[in-house]
DNA sequence: CGCACAATTCAACACATGGTGAAAAACGTC
DNA sequence: GACGTTTTTCACCATGTGTTGAATTGTGCG
């Protein structure tokens, strides 16, 4: 199993380039920004630090190409909005769960989730992604007080996002995505179109 | 504004150790433990690294010393629980905030989890917190079924902590606690006692 | 074949970090 | 006032990190 590494070239066609950002993608998920190092990485793929620099540049950079998030939040949100307040706090649980569960863009979010809670102590999502993305668009579905209806219903879909994803607990990672939507569901719905004091 | 470093003791009687376990504590509270250097804490003491090794050992050793947290969650807890089911959703809201709210534990707690989030990946809530602590306490509240609505509980409380707390999102940080036990004791008390599918 | 080009490793630099041991300055006690 | 003790800084060390530039080997094309 020692592999040695020989320099130059190797033989065949291997897609080393994919290799290297997908060992990326899962360091970033699983340790965020500064828990993840180039050569951990570079090891991580079979392959020397300096061949990271040379297909990505510099960390940062190989960060935003580990991202590589398919899913513009505001177009996957429309029709959940769009269908009116019945019944929509189980939609949008369920197709949250959708993009959540989805293996191909569930590292990225992930990265995302762990390097903001860790490093950037939550500017982005204060000021950029709760008042500009989903904001405005919740803000279609609530019948009156979007300031209170909102963040609570952030706070619940964060404490999934956290007790499901980041820390996997059990059996919170286990259930079903339909067993989430119809305990959670209702209190979406509740949050979003209840009496509220 | 410029204080010059010179060797040796300083005149007076100030108190350094104490300076810089206050350092510690806001910096692991703020950056998590890899985000926390000694060189951080000690500039942030206006004091020499080495000052920091000399009270305090190793970084694991202040870390442990910063967190300090004089509260027994089983003790806290235990009240809410003698007084039955009844509105338990507000009580365990309500004390929890109680809690959390206090400056003198707050640094402390934001630093296990920001620890937690960001470098445990879980694994001591996942093994150690949840089971072994809440799990039990709350056990003695529900009607049935204490693997589902446990976990359930726990969801909408860490959405609480990071909203509220971690990342600090308005108006959630702001909200009077009395308005988010109104808000959100009322979900609680469904977790616990309401039906579920 | 010969040759440009891409893929890959090696060796090293500059820097930050956690940690150590000794020296200097003030304090407390006799 | 002499002296041991505590507080504080200085000068290092070993290690890990991001990054760079040169060297080596294979591929594809004329």
């Amino acid at each position: 199993m020692s592999t040695r590494a020989s320099r130059g070239r190797r033989p065949g066609a291997p897609d080393t380039r994919a290799e290297v950002l997908a060992a990326a993608r899962t360091s970033f998920a699983e340790r965020g920004f500064r828990g993840t190092t180039i050569r951990a990485v570079a090891a991580s793929a079979g392959v020397d630090p300096a061949l990271v620099h040379h297909y990505f540049g510099t960390k940062d950079d190989l960060f935003v190409a580990a991202l590589e998030i398919p899913v513009d939040p505001r177009e996957v949100l429309a029709p959940v909005v769009a269908a009116g307040p019945d019944g929509a706090g189980e939609r949008l649980l369920r197709t949250f769960l959708g993009v959540w569960d989805d293996p191909q863009v569930q590292p990225g979010l992930l990265a995302v989730v762990r390097s903001v809670v860790a490093d950037d102590s939550g500017g982005l999502v204060r000021e950029g992604f709760i008042p500009v993305v989903v904001g405005p668009v919740l803000a279609g579905l609530v019948p009156d007080r979007p300031e209170v209806r909102v963040p609570l219903v952030a706070s619940q879909m964060v404490g999934l996002i956290v007790t499901r994803y980041v820390l996997a607990l059990p059996p919170m990672a286990q259930m079903p995505a339909e067993d989430v939507v119809a305990r959670v569901g209702p209190v979406l719905q509740h949050y979003l179109t209840g009496d509220l004091p």
